[in-house]
DNA sequence: CGAGCGATTGATCGCCATCAAAGTGGGTGG
DNA sequence: CCACCCACTTTGATGGCGATCAATCGCTCG
């Protein structure tokens, strides 16, 4: 980590800025860029709403954008030729969906909530990042980081028991969502039980009946299907990991 | 790809020169450096000779060293508390072992064969790539295909079934194979059927049953125990995808 | 030749998938 | 406002794939 965490001041900006007011600027890469470098960058792109569900590219299309997210979420996936589907991750405010250097992209994007993003022009990003060291440094931790995660996920599906995963993933968003915005008691899982069970590899019967299992034995308490609150995170962690 | 891709012209070395005759070179990060940045990267590390089943380091060790494999295959594995492996991946001559930030090692690194490393102290081959703008591209180039390949086994590991999972296992070491060393007909399967279970994230009766199925069905034979000739790559093809 | 380890093959079990049905809630239109 | 619809979720019953338990094979090495 050391020179590539995050944390340090975010500089601020005066209203003009197109910049001014991003609800993800000191979470993403732009934090890393001072008012002129931002301006610089902004121009190579610009913001798109994408209604919940609606996809930003798909699996095999031409590469010719990269996004950051500002708000909502964002679902990566891979599909088998008989239509299974796997969801190799979901995108955050301040992630950046553009690590590749392949033409086309490996996955489809997919809102899973309306989503707000900030669209640069792929060419003109990859210039722009040229010039930057500090960008195209953070850009590198960006990606050993995103390895490191897609490795652990590996574990969960190569050999976690149903309970296991289900455990894993409700505490890897409270995770996510603490560091997002200090995340209150209540957990938010805006995704379908049918996205969950492609995350974790299982079936949706079985998420529903884990999820079930889980509140059975006080382990979490439903306020509604989207929203649940933990209520032993020390014993979740034991479950997790057998 | 583009400026990243390898194929590029290695310049040849002086016989004196501490790399010439490394059967490494022409695959690995050192492509990219001249006889002179070469010397350099030289002075910070030394060759290692690893004997089969001998640990690189385990998950959890202060990552002092970063590697490159000049020979052999390592396998790369987390352990779940209760003694449960995942490999999450095997290293081939050319590898770069290192693309990390962290301070701690996420993985444990073992030779499935004997096999020669080149070692660098990480400070130092982290100073040296600083000055390196060429491998630092370089390296956030191999990061994003890593990275591709972990979420292409997520795939394998969240939704395909045992006989899908060793036809695309085959395949793989296949393309591998032949990308390393042109490939003759046969096929080295240089690990246990214990390492492939575990990267497969099945037991191994079950690689067994499997292998043999697919040498009744007369898509593969075996000359023995770890080497294998793929009788239709067509039809493994069509067997690893559903 | 025998010990020992990895691989194969066989028999059975169990977790999770599949099939099936009922419950829930949000949105729409009458 | 409420009835209806439709999509999503939950719960129940059954089945199958791969795990587990167990025995044998076969190679390497002492």
């Amino acid at each position: 980590m050391s020179q590539f965490s995050q944390g340090e001041a975010v500089p601020e900006l005066e209203s003009g800025h197109p910049c001014f007011g991003c609800a993800a600027r000191h979470l993403s890469m732009c934090s890393f860029l001072d008012g002129e470098g931002l301006r610089a960058l902004r121009e190579c792109g610009r913001t798109v709403m994408l209604p919940a569900g609606k996809a930003l590219f798909f699996e095999g299309d031409h590469a010719e954008t990269v996004h950051n997210v500002i708000s909502g979420v964002v679902r990566l996936s891979k599909l088998l030729p008989d239509g299974r589907r796997q969801i190799t991750g979901f995108m955050f405010p301040g992630d950046f969906l553009g690590i590749t250097l392949e033409d086309e992209h490996a996955f489809t994007a997919e809102a899973v909530t309306e989503a707000e993003l900030c669209r640069f022009s792929r060419g003109r990003f990859d210039e722009f990042v040229a010039r930057q060291p500090r960008l195209e440094r953070r850009l590198y931790a960006l990606a050993t980081h995103e390895l490191a995660a897609a490795r652990q996920q590996l574990v969960l599906l190569g050999r976690k028991t149903a309970a296991e995963r289900i455990a894993s993933f409700l505490l890897m968003l409270d995770d996510r969502q603490r560091r997002l915005d200090g995340g209150g008691s209540i957990l938010q899982l805006p995704m379908s039980r049918t996205d969950i069970a492609d995350y974790l590899g299982l079936r949706i019967e079985t998420v529903s009946r884990e999820l079930s299992a889980l509140k059975s034995s006080r382990m979490v308490q439903f306020l509604s299907t989207h929203e649940v609150r933990l209520l032993d995170r020390a014993v979740l962690r034991d479950r997790a990991e057998g």
